[in-house]
DNA sequence: TCTCGTTCCTAGCAGCGCTAGATATTTTGT
DNA sequence: ACAAAATATCTAGCGCTGCTAGGAACGAGA
């Protein structure tokens, strides 16, 4: 009987349709702007439709949050990848890192800064979480000297994060983003990074 | 007539009363939990007389905002105080940040986390928040070797930021934030830091 | 074609930030 | 000391939120 399959497969289309349609909602005008109401208007079901795929407003924000650490892991691997050395990684993936948090603000918030109900730093954790972190890790390793590699990339991750929520969050000018970078590259190579801008 | 003298007296009085009430209820059980109906019960007043204090809520968490940057100014400037040399400062101070980002959750959102509307990086900014980032600065200072102090600084303060808010959202576990720190005051004073622990 | 099970919507709940209009209180002028 | 004016404060309600109960419409199988 494929009546089954057909409404799986029709159902696993609107999961996705709801989470592209709260994706660009929230990319166009901020996840505030985000509600139920006009979520289910835009994919032209009723409200409680969205409650039959999801938990809440949480568990939509939490897989369009997955949505973007794919994307997110893509950029770090796409920036490692083009490295001119493996030296220059650091630079590089980092500067894809913050390019991702100015040009995805919407994702990045449900990634970064949303209380999203996922294992974070631990073997549970999502496979492109791990992944994304590991891009990060593999250009951090040529300047870790001995230091732990997993710590060391957390502190340079957590670098970026402040970076970019403090310049969105209006604290720091956006201007000066890429000499802070520079600077902090400096630091986490002792002095032989450039910074590649940002 | 000092009648006009009273009641303005009294009105700032009411005014902190509220301020309080919501960093109070803040701490407590976070600011979701701060509704201007709680908060007017609190106070024991109804809804509409915050609204003769504060044009709305979010002009409340600034007030609370504002007193959470006089103390952490305050803990900044102790923490300089209380390093044995200048070269120390910088971890002691960035150590002091750290915590009160972990012993004031809610102070610390509303001061770095909300759309506060508050001049930040301009001479516009209200004078405790030049204060507390002049003691992060002159704790970086004797580790800035030529580069731009204000930008070291603000980089600095971004690794922190990141530190304590990746912390606080789950995203970092708590336990190893003390090697994290250790190692971001080892790439920042080419070294000779311990990082005092946190 | 009729029955059953699923799918989906209408309508509504409690709570939110915020405000208009009525009420109580205080101050003022006689 | 008392009435009038001015001020302070509250009650009630608006439009919105996330979320859900109950019934209506639909499709599948006999």
């Amino acid at each position: 009987m494929s009546t089954e399959k057909r409404k799986e497969r029709e159902r696993v289309q609107r999961e996705q349709l709801i989470i592209t349609a709260a994706r660009e909602l929230a990319e166009a005008e901020g996840w505030e702007a985000v509600t139920t109401r006009r979520l289910a208007d835009r994919v032209e079901y009723s409200q409680p439709v969205l409650y039959s795929h999801f938990k809440g407003k949480d568990a939509i924000m939490t897989a369009v949050a997955l949505e973007g650490f794919t994307e997110l892991g893509d950029d770090l691997r796409a920036a490692r990848a083009a490295a001119p050395t493996p030296a220059h990684a650091l630079a590089q993936v980092g500067s894809a890192y913050l390019a991702f948090g100015e040009r995805r603000p919407a994702l990045y918030d449900a990634m970064f800064r949303q209380n999203v109900n996922l294992p974070f730093a631990t073997p549970e954790a999502p496979a492109v979480l791990h992944a994304g972190f590991n891009e990060l890790a593999e250009a951090v390793a040529p300047h870790a000297y001995g230091a732990d590699l997993g710590l060391l990339t957390e502190t340079y991750w957590a670098a970026l994060h402040g970076l970019v929520t403090l310049t969105r969050g209006g604290r720091l000018p956006r201007e000066a983003q890429g000499r802070r970078f520079a600077l902090l590259i400096a630091r986490f190579t002792h002095g032989l990074g450039d910074g590649a801008g940002t």
